[in-house]
DNA sequence: GCCAACGTTGGC
DNA sequence: GCCAACGTTGGC
């Protein structure tokens, strides 16, 4: 019996759209990851296993960086706000046999008492990453192990 | 298939 | 608010 493989993701958040505090007053704490709209993030939704780790990011905010740690408790399923007409995720092109987008259900594990800011992750040895080379806006980042620990402790 | 124009992201 | 970086769109 093995156990299965725990894999590590980063998630960002506007936290004027959706905070981790949203997240904390959501009943039983959960809430679907939706609204993804690029096919490389996409493809990391879709990679996701139940009981992966990711960490809470806000972005576009007064001090951006990770403000906790959620988990995965459903893999990919269609997004169903791209085929919602007043949905600000509304895709026309995304039809019921062909969703195009796909969204997760995670649940909160931890809230950070305080934030881990961009400008500290910066200074990390974490080897490639896109969260900390310039100009990238994935907003789900995969992440090894040693990434995660070294993120997590800082 | 190329690439300019445009819209969006996101740090500062 | 600024602007660099990136992704997408659409004319050719």
């Amino acid at each position: 019996m093995t156990s299965p493989i725990i894999h590590h993701w980063l998630l960002k958040s506007e936290p004027s759209t959706f905070s981790i505090e949203d997240l904390r007053q959501r009943a039983e704490q959960t809430e679907i990851w939706d609204g993804v709209r690029n096919h490389v993030a996409k493809k990391h939704l879709q990679s996701m296993h139940e009981g992966d780790l990711a960490f809470f990011y806000h972005s576009s905010c007064k001090t951006p960086g990770i403000v906790g740690i959620v988990t995965i408790t459903e893999t990919a399923f269609p997004d169903l706000t791209a085929q919602q007409l007043t949905s600000p995720y509304y895709d026309p092109r995304a039809t019921p046999h062909r969703p195009i987008w796909y969204a997760v259900r995670i649940k909160l594990v931890e809230q950070f008492p305080t934030i881990i800011p961009l400008t500290v992750l910066k200074t990390l040895d974490l080897g490639e990453c896109p969260l900390t080379q310039k100009g990238n806006r994935l907003s789900v980042i995969p992440l090894s192990a040693e990434q995660w620990h070294t993120m997590r402790f800082a």
